[in-house]
DNA sequence: ACCTGAACACCGTTCAAGT
DNA sequence: ACCTGAACACCGTTCAAGT
């Protein structure tokens, strides 16, 4: 029976979680998602992993989809990241952009059963932290392109362009993710829908004045 | 008890289903998935429901993933149909692929749940129905671009549009399904995406010939 | 405030038995 | 071939009780 108890207390029996029990449930629940897809997640084995009886996650999380809510914003919060960084670096904008959207298909593509809790929200209200999250996402883009002119059918003609951006690369990856086209053949496609946004007229429109 | 039955055997108390119980089962799983979505889609109440014992389904789908699977395939071929004839029409190609991508995503937002269904795909294999099912919405694509020109290059950039078309429209319908959008803009932005396609190098290679 | 453990209703799957 | 019904292991949720 000590091989159920975690590495960190063989010697002491109790003390276990002093009150991070709540960041233990999820960095643990992300692997099992990352392992096991959303069907996989059993709040009771997660609870048997993190050494608790059944009933404890009920403190942190009323209910499972609490649980996947959590899950789904430090989603963003690290997509978000990942993006900001890739975008951060020296080059045109058109490198800049294209290193943000492969990190974009890479996290989609790594943590295809987290990204599918973040784009299918069960919740019906339209604030809330999970909706910030989404919404600092397209502020990266948004401030990829540098000043925005103070007209407004430029802010209108940026505002899709920004959409259209984010519409895209969901749609590569989840063609990736789905099998459906080979992790090669969708870097030549995001690459190739980087040309095809930036050489139209509303690419033009949208990033005039960014040229980082 | 006897509001338990269906109502063609309120005289007859057991032939029910001759030898088309599985396509009940399907019937009657499409209108729950689509209200409860893929969580509330229970095999037992789905057996209640047509009026069979909780073992009986067991007969046509060896599991749950099967009857999935199988929702899923029906899904493409719904599809396509619809696909199909939305671009059946006369008028422009512009017109004819825009009223075919406003179809797709008419169906996506429709049927979130079993486009959630048919995009994430559960089945390692790369062979099977489901993925002919997938091919054949390609190829409608394919028809209404005209006849190919036979050299290499131009069918390399076809294949990269109809991609990008297709990853596009995902994209776009996941952004309305997770609210993120409106219908209207949703919609806006389908036909500014058509837009910056068509006016791409990559779209005058992709359709050079194809003019209804 | 946080966690335990029994209880409840529900589920997917298996399988011997019926027709 | 198709369906029934008991059985099994597992699940999410509730809740009184402990500390």
């Amino acid at each position: 029976m000590s091989s159920l108890l975690g590495y960190s207390e063989l010697m002491t029996s109790r003390p276990f979680h002093h009150g991070n029990l709540r960041v233990v449930l999820l960095e643990r629940a992300e692997v099992m998602l990352r392992e096991g897809g959303v069907d996989g997640l059993s709040l009771r084995e997660l609870a048997r992993e993190a050494g608790v009886s059944h009933g404890a996650p009920r403190s942190h999380f009323p209910d499972r989809q609490a649980l996947l809510d959590a899950l789904a914003e430090r989603g963003f919060s690290r997509l978000t990241e990942d993006v900001r960084s890739a975008l951060a670096g020296s080059g045109s904008l058109r490198h800049r952009l294209g290193r943000m959207a492969q990190a974009y298909v890479d996290f989609a593509v790594g943590d295809a059963a987290l990204m599918e809790l973040m784009f299918t929200t069960k919740t019906e209200g339209r604030t809330g932290p999970l909706q910030d999250a989404a919404v600092g996402l397209l502020e990266v883009l948004d401030d990829a392109m540098g000043p925005s002119a103070d007209a407004d059918a430029s802010n209108s003609s940026r505002e899709t362009f920004k959409l259209l951006f984010g519409a895209t690369m969901q749609g590569i990856a989840a063609l990736i993710a789905s099998r459906r086209i080979s992790r090669d053949q969708g870097n030549a496609l995001v690459s190739e829908a980087m040309d095809v946004m930036l050489e139209s007229q509303l690419g033009k429109q949208a990033v005039a004045q960014g040229s980082g």
